[in-house]
DNA sequence: TAATTAAATGACCGTAGGGTCATTAGGAAT
DNA sequence: ATTCCTAATGACCCTACGGTCATTTAATTA
């Protein structure tokens, strides 16, 4: 086992900044974070963080759009390569997809657009066309299917796909808020409100 | 008509700073908001607004607080004042209550809340004593009411109230940080939202 | 092993902004 | 009119931090 040479790595320093960057701007935002924070994280002088990017903006938004951007293609995936009825795909893959999201690290990219995002418009863009829109359009693909199938009524869930989704950012930002008021079994809540938007949109049989 | 005097107010002062400060805190969030900002919005002097908070963090407390407080009463009493039943009260003043909210300026609020939420615990302790646990403890009480008056199933709802709540957080979040991508119908979205929900815990006839 | 290249350092600069305080001036009391 | 109190001012202090650059030092080549 070699000891790590701190010295002459120029291939990896990139991915250890960002990578230390999301810790930092997880923990105290955008403004608040120093620059000198993350490059100790880094393990590295702040000299060196300048030489792999211009300023503090352009690291922030490197970081956001290289956390979001391996999850996209993951959830396309997973919505698309399944042949199950529109019922089951929502009570099985999606239902487990969106479970995962409080728990995952995704938060922090959801608290950092709400806070910094009205300053940083082009990341806001760049998360809109890269997530929501797709996700929108995704969950809306899934809907017409249920309708086109006859498993669904028409429903105004065609309109307003959001309303699936509503219950995950509550429990994101509930999560990142209240963790020390009030535990939240999201687990639980987000299997429940599937169930009771699927009761409410099944045709009668 | 007399022309303003600039000098010698001392009782109306905190209520001028504290309109100044939400205005500039909502623009710019906790950080990048300066004092001289306020100040200036204020038509006062720096100097002065340090007469009357002592720091910074004491004014976006005071001004937070004093947010919320008036919008409590208000909200109880329009719940506990009704005698509707349950499903014509979430229709009713339910739904006309939280068509209200991403339309005013309570979305500050939450917006604040989520990204300084995490430095100043103190407030949301406040936040969840004062809005939060009051809130949820009304709309299980409403739902309790509906299964006992045999209007609803027993249902998942009575454990998850904030199912009924959690797309205005979405359309909050939304008109914040998306207006410029897609606008939202909040209010047929709620509405639909409500009319789903009910549809899924209505005892079928 | 001497020369060369460029990765890495950290002292330093400039500025922004929170907070202070000596001074000014409005208004009340006599 | 004179005195006094205090609301109000803004110049100033000080620290923090984003960003720079002359210098050092690890690797490479000959």
């Amino acid at each position: 086992m070699e000891k790590p040479s701190f010295k002459r790595r120029k291939e990896s320093r990139p991915a250890e900044i960002t990578a230390a960057a999301i810790e930092e701007f997880s923990l105290n935002g955008y403004e608040s974070t120093r620059i000198i924070d993350i490059a100790r994280r880094a393990n590295i002088s702040k000299g060196l963080l300048y030489l792999y990017f211009k300023t503090k903006e352009e690291l922030f938004k490197s970081v956001i759009r290289g956390f979001i951007s391996p999850r996209i293609e993951e959830l396309r995936t997973s919505i698309e390569e399944s042949n199950l009825s529109a019922e089951k795909f929502l009570r099985g893959p999606y239902l487990n997809l969106i479970q995962q999201i409080p728990k995952s690290k995704i938060k922090i990219i959801v608290r950092l657009m709400i806070a910094e995002g009205p300053k940083h418009p082009d990341l806001v863009t760049y998360y809109w066309e890269n997530v929501v829109s797709k996700g929108l359009t995704l969950l809306r693909r899934i809907i017409n299917k249920g309708i086109r199938d006859g498993e669904f009524n028409e429903t105004c869930l065609e309109k307003f796909p959001q309303l699936l989704f509503s219950p995950v950012v509550l429990s994101v930002i509930w999560t990142i808020i209240f963790k020390n008021q009030q535990d939240l079994d999201t687990d639980t809540m987000l299997e429940a409100h599937v169930n009771l938007l699927i009761d409410a949109i099944t045709v009668n049989k």
